[in-house]
DNA sequence: GAGTTACAGGTTTTT
DNA sequence: CCTGTAACTC
């Protein structure tokens, strides 16, 4: 009786609690296993398309119905965008104020936040700011030249790759320095000095307040490490830990995760090693077969069935990888109808093939009735986007780019923000030799290197020589010095205002007393127009967080206070374009690399860029983990397709400004040929056969300047005439267009001018023009980037 | 110190 | 093709 009533409660309590519709039902058999499975360690192997986020998703809405507190749950993803997603999905599962309290985010995102409740233990301030890859760069540069060290030796790219590693793999420069395989290595490599420089860096950064993207893991680590009393509040906290795409984690991610899930073991990783594409980014296998040893007991789940794509395309799918010797044994497979073969298609150069695409996508669009959003164009690097945008952009099909220069990154974006964050943080050493000069105020190269020589030699910050002039010698004159202080009046007057004002007046007045909005609204190149817009939106961007539900603010935050600039500075150097809010309009085409593509799907997937050297990419061909890197990443985009995957290669492409012949990828070739539609014509040979590549006549038949004429024929709109590139081996015989004086023209920079005086002989003439609101410039036509006005 | 011009050098992929 | 910088002039 008693256990009756008690089982009817329950059975009520479900049908009140839960969704109406039982969501377990909405799974298949190793998705419910995987989704019941809360305590213990254990692991989802899942495949592409196989239903992971679903998973994912319903697991902690099953925890949160079998009633484990919200506060307990830790879910760490790959974007900040994946995470917003599921917590949305989340919310609409489970009450809105229960999927607040998860923590759900990327690694960098959770653990910054948590690094700034903790900072002053590790001797940050907490509002510490966070370095881009370029800051670190740009750091690493300075140091090398005041080392005076060669940058042709010691290249800012290299160092920071070996740094980056170094910290990955929990190495400091302490440890870097002693470690004699590592010093051995460098020297043999002719890079003696890179421990120094590590060490130079690191002591540079903590100097700064500031920690780089690896820094945050890295100190979590340490914090972890050395403060028990943390480690345990931490552990304690998050008793549910789930990791997705743990394929992607590093070493430093993975020990982070072990150490928190070390007191309750209830952690489920999710992954697929048929998807690890971070392997440059120090991600490895080998932590899921670390789990493995760490956890002998724990419980591993396959999600084999493929719910996303056709037929055609999974088995296409599967016969690439599986040329890959490393691999976890897995069946994907599924239900779906055949569908239409993978599609090959071959351009003449690379804006033909942006065309050829931009036609497919027109006539499937009129075809089938399809939508913008149902189409991705993806290539394997950002430089390729260009050509596709140029012939969506004449078809008039709308398009958006993810990725490439990212809105954060760009200048003027960079150089406000570099503002905001010497307000916050004054001792941010790359913000302040950013903006110390910009606008110009009269502060030059050789007074700021004065600065930097003193702060070495006192160890103290260039805020500290700036600030206390008179406490250090460092040879500076009088109206120097006034100069400074004038800007350090000026940033500290704003940061006594930061805590009152809203992060929305600050940061406009801030933009508008310095100069910046000024300077850029006078600046009426089309460049300069497009620069003020950006600021203005990064303004609009402030106005919206003002104005934002504290739901979407994280929970210490959602207090009723002034939302300063400093919460919106946190974690804005961990965005990406991804993240930034869409516009009213979503129906556009989607162009992006592949590794951004990740987790995501299109019913139209075309891949471009198919050729040897570009994809698979030239600098991966030397090892077959590198190129078994690539083939993951070629698998990765075919599997983003649900009902049509396209792949395309140009037979030859502009490389630097000049025309290069390629061959097409060998992986078209490794689809087994069942599945795949070859282009017709003549040379099919090249995919199938790359041995005749020495009889491939490799002289261009025609000019470049004569070939792109061919296949870019300008729209009426567009007479320009481009005039600009200098004569080179592959284009001799490329004439400069009739120039003669009074004629009218175009320059980037300068604007419209009329020329005036034409000189000296073809190809270095040179010409006097005079412009409108510049006055008379005198250009050599080689160099100058002049458009005639026909 | 500011503003040009002349020229070398660089391309994966991202938090 | 682009961007950054060394070298030059004002």
């Amino acid at each position: 009786m008693v256990l009756c009533e008690k089982l009817c409660s329950y059975i009520l309590s479900r049908w009140l609690i839960f969704d109406p519709m039982n969501y377990l039902d909405e799974l298949n058999e190793a998705q419910r296993k995987a989704v019941e499975n809360i305590e213990g360690p254990s692991m989802v192997i899942a495949g592409a398309g196989s239903g992971k986020t679903r998973v994912l998703t319903y697991r902690i809405t099953h925890m949160i119905h079998s009633g484990i507190d919200a506060f307990n749950i830790l879910s760490l993803t790959f974007t900040n965008k994946a995470a917003k997603e599921m917590k949305g999905r989340i919310a609409s599962q489970v009450s809105g104020s229960e999927a607040r309290n998860i923590w759900m985010g990327t690694f960098h995102s959770i653990f910054a936040r948590i690094l700034r409740t903790e900072s002053e233990k590790l001797g940050y301030p907490s509002n510490f700011t966070i370095y881009d890859s370029q800051d670190s760069k740009n750091l690493i540069k300075a140091i090398v030249k005041e080392l005076g060290l060669d940058d042709k030796i010691y290249k800012p790219n290299i160092i920071s790759n070996r740094i980056s590693n170094a910290k990955n793999n929990l190495v400091s420069a302490k440890a870097y320095l002693n470690n004699t395989t590592i010093q051995a290595d460098d020297r043999q490599s002719a890079k003696p000095k890179l421990g120094e420089i590590y060490e130079i860096y690191s002591k540079r950064c903590f100097k700064a307040g500031a920690m780089d993207f690896d820094d945050l893991l890295f100190k979590t680590n340490v914090l972890l490490r050395d403060f028990p009393d943390v480690l345990f509040k931490y552990q304690d906290k998050f008793r549910y830990i789930m990791v997705d795409e743990f394929q992607d984690t590093n070493f430093s991610q993975y020990l982070i995760v072990k150490t928190l899930a070390a007191r309750f073991e209830n952690i489920c990783v999710v992954g697929d090693d048929a998807q690890s594409i971070y392997a440059f980014r120090g991600a490895s296998i080998q932590n899921i077969l670390n789990f493995k040893k760490d956890y002998p007991d724990a419980k591993t789940f396959k999600l084999e069935q493929n719910y996303r794509s056709t037929d055609t395309i999974v088995k296409a799918a599967n016969s690439i990888i599986e040329k890959n010797k490393d691999q976890i044994q897995k069946d994907v497979w599924t239900s779906n109808e055949t569908g239409a073969p993978i599609k090959v298609l071959r351009s003449l150069t690379d804006n033909e093939e942006g065309l050829t695409i931009a036609s497919e996508i027109f006539t499937e669009k009129l075809n089938g009735q399809r939508k913008n959003l149902d189409f991705a164009i993806l290539y394997r690097t950002n430089a390729q986007s260009r050509a596709m945008e140029e012939s969506l952009r004449r078809k008039d099909i709308p398009y958006r780019i993810y990725g490439g220069l990212s809105f954060y990154q760009r200048k003027e974006i960079k150089d406000l923000l570099g503002y905001y964050r010497l307000v916050l943080n004054p001792k941010d050493e790359e913000a302040l030799k950013r903006v110390i000069n910009y606008p110009a105020r009269g502060i030059g190269k050789t007074t700021l290197d004065k600065v930097i020589i003193a702060a070495n030699t006192y160890d103290v910050s260039l805020w500290d020589i700036i600030t206390k002039p008179s406490e250090y010698n460092s040879g500076l004159s009088g109206a120097i010095l006034g100069k400074l202080q004038q800007f350090a009046t000026m940033i500290l007057s704003f940061k006594a205002q930061h805590d009152k004002k809203n992060a929305y007046d600050l940061g406009q007045e801030i933009a508008s007393t310095v100069g910046i909005l000024t300077d850029l609204y006078n600046d009426k190149s089309p460049e300069g127009v497009s620069r003020y817009e950006n600021v203005q939106e990064l303004l609009n961007g402030l106005k919206e967080f003002i104005g934002e539900d504290a739901e979407e603010l994280p929970l210490e935050e959602a207090v009723n206070e002034v939302k300063t600039l400093g919460i919106f500075m946190q974690d804005i150097a961990l965005l990406t374009d991804a993240d930034k809010k869409d516009d009213n309009d979503n129906d556009k085409v989607t162009l992006m690399t592949i590794h951004a593509a990740k987790g995501l799907e299109f019913p139209f997937v075309y891949i471009v860029g198919l050729e040897e050297n570009l994809f698979p990419s030239q600098l991966s061909l030397n090892s077959r983990a590198d190129l078994e890197e690539e083939r993951r990443l070629f698998y990765v985009a075919v599997t983003r397709g649900e009902t049509k995957v396209t792949l395309s290669y140009a037979t030859s492409r502009y490389k630097w400004g000049n025309l290069t012949y390629c061959e097409p990828s060998r992986f078209i070739g490794e689809i087994d040929s069942k599945y795949i539609e070859l282009p017709s014509g003549e040379p099919t040979r090249n995919v199938t056969r790359f041995s005749d590549r020495t009889t491939f006549d490799r002289t261009p038949k025609k000019s470049a300047s004569q070939q792109t004429k061919t296949f870019t024929a300008p729209s009426p709109r567009q007479k320009l005439v481009k005039m600009n590139s200098a004569p080179t081996p592959s284009n001799s015989n490329y004439v400069a267009p009739k120039l003669s004086e009074g004629m009218k023209v175009e320059h980037e920079r300068f604007g419209e001018g009329t020329i005036t005086v034409l000189e000296g002989p073809y190809p270095n003439q040179k010409a006097t023009v005079s412009f409108a609101g510049h006055g008379e410039k005198k250009l050599l036509l080689k160099f100058a980037k002049l458009r005639v006005l026909s």
